[in-house]
DNA sequence: TGTATTTCTTGTCTTATGACAAGTTTATTT
DNA sequence: AAATAAACTTGTCATAAGACAAGAAATACA
């Protein structure tokens, strides 16, 4: 399992087999807990993990001290706060379980020596970035220019799973209403 | 001035004299006229740009056609499109000089041998990536819980030539709003 | 198993923003 | 400088979403 997971997620053409292995063998295991907390604002993270099985969201407050839902993360994505652990600074978001979850985690330094001495890792790792900034520009122009119904309809298609395993409350801040809304947006439904 | 500015821009510990001299000779100088496209949708970026003065926007098309504003970039900011240029896919964005511009240029190919090959220029290159993804999700989370009131004020105070220089209609899509509600938000200040 | 707490829904009224249309001002072009 | 086009403002009315409060349902807990 550990194997196949790996190989899918850091598959990239100028990974050699055995570099791939090197880079798996970086990774244990670790599980968590539904509610529990993988990171807290205010500590630095030092590590990252693809996640095997379950449901976590991360989130923010806002000037009101709102709990805003950022994202939600599922199978084969990696858990990390890019800030935190690139720049080694206390981190700004909080990222908790919301079910039970299996992951395979790396440490920072291990992951830095990879990182400088395997070339297709480090490419692997940009385009990893482009992917997750090119996400986070399209998330901005669809709050902009889309409904919260429509986003919600994108949502149920994108990741079925958070609307079954999601309390409501953290899908209507991510979509950017209140649950009162939210709650008239499903009716409608 | 082109050694003043691109020190100022690659300033990083793990990169030497030596090597940050590489990295300033291997751009060029560009000039662009006010309404140039820097890069059209659909094109494949071969290169990104420090900019040295002038305003330059980018924009995306939404469902039905609108012209929305992305980003702006001033003073010492890199004009690159991410996804186009690491994944070497057709453009999603639109580039484009709000006034005449003087840029300075680096080839994607002398830029990949700079990356792989000084260990400062990819963590330089990382941490980049990290602050522009920050500020993505900054960028959502303000259009999630602030009014565009607020968002319009914050803009004034974070690139206030944007006011002075772009025509109010790009303004306004930036802001996720219609020129209509933007010229009475504006009347109200 | 019952109590407390959290989550979710519903009602009423308010507010920010949009849609559309008409006008005014400002740029461009020749 | 006239003609045209583009950018911006203003008016009226519609709508999506918020604020606040009360109640219902689900979940945790003791």
């Amino acid at each position: 399992m550990k194997n196949e997971l790996l190989s899918q997620v850091y598959q990239h053409p100028l990974i050699s087999q055995d570099e791939l292995n090197r880079i798996i063998d970086s990774h244990q295991k670790i599980n968590f807990q539904k509610g529990d907390f993988i990171l807290k604002e205010g500590e630095v993270a030092s590590n990252y993990m693809i996640l095997e099985s379950g449901l976590i969201r991360s989130f923010a407050y806002d000037y009101n001290g709102n709990d805003i839902t950022t994202d939600f993360l599922c199978n084969y994505e990696v858990v990390i706060e890019v800030l935190s652990l690139f720049q080694r600074t206390p981190a700004q978001e909080n990222i908790q379980a919301l079910t039970d979850c299996a992951c395979w985690k790396i440490d920072f330094d291990i992951f830095q020596e990879l990182y400088h001495s395997i070339a297709g890792f480090s490419e692997w790792g940009r385009l990893w970035m482009t992917g997750k900034l090119f996400q986070s520009k399209q998330r901005s122009l669809e709050i902009i220019t889309t409904s919260a119904k429509d986003r919600y309809e994108h949502l149920i298609k994108e990741k079925p799973q958070v609307i079954l395993q999601s309390p409501l409350k953290y899908i209507a801040s991510y979509l950017g209403i209140t649950d009162t809304s939210f709650s008239r947006i499903r009716k409608e439904i």
